[in-house]
DNA sequence: TTTTCGTATCTACACTTGTAGAAGATAACT
DNA sequence: AGTTATCTTCTACAAGTGTAGATACGAAAA
């Protein structure tokens, strides 16, 4: 399920609520606030939008603020995303999409051993099942 | 520089291009019609954005047709872009999609031997001088 | 040289997105 | 109970995007 497409300012109030686990739009503006200039209405405005595309449902009240949850997971989000952007930016070429975050990404030898194990288990599931 | 935003479809006409070095609308046409429906002259619009964006610009003539090449390198658009996606869909954690990228089953074994490669020569240069 | 395609150019439109004001409603304070 | 500070809900609008028809124009074919 998703179908939707989220837009970046939808996309960064689900952060904040993927985050705080549940939240009223109040709430949500105010941590919009924090990073940069937002009218509470517009903040609102998104939430809606949230609502009437599923991605978001309301669990609650606060006094007059209705708490909304998330439906969509990030991986829900995140995955057919990042094909679509390797697609776009990349032309489907996710290596480079690698390498370029293997040069910007700081990667410490704690990181690194943790790609070594995720790619040798990758390694010894394509061995089998491929 | 590059400045102006690209939307989808100007990405993937310009992914044409970066292929094709340089191509007429009508090329881009087939081209892109050989993948999704699209009228010529959609196509056509889309160029002409690229070109009021300064991502393309007129090189020569074929005929009555005007041969484009882009001004924009992939760099120039994959870097910026691929720190906003970083930024809005994995909220700025650019090892969170490391991860997903080596989670999701985008990546084949081709892939993943040059990953190791990346990995081997980033461990050495760890041991030096850390 | 006139006709005819293939292109270019112009114009248009519905939809999404970011943005927000205005008005209506209601919990909370006095 | 009345007032006030918050919230919600409604409405709006400009810009960007995908989409494409209509028309003009010029090169190539007849």
């Amino acid at each position: 399920m998703s179908g939707q497409k989220l837009s970046d300012f939808e996309l960064e109030v689900l952060q904040h609520l993927w985050r705080l686990k549940q939240a009223s739009t109040p709430e949500l503006h105010r941590k919009i606030a924090e990073d940069r200039d937002a009218k509470y209405s517009t903040v609102r405005t998104i939430v809606d939008r949230l609502e009437r595309k599923r991605a978001i449902e309301r669990v609650a009240h606060q006094g007059r603020a209705v708490v909304f949850r998330p439906l969509l997971t990030k991986a829900d989000v995140s995955l057919p995303l990042t094909r679509r952007f390797v697609e776009r930016v990349f032309g489907g070429d996710s290596k480079s999409l690698l390498s370029h975050l293997l040069d910007s990404a700081a990667l410490d030898s704690e990181d690194i051993a943790y790609l070594e194990s995720v790619i040798a288990r990758r390694k010894s599931e394509l061995d089998d099942d491929d």
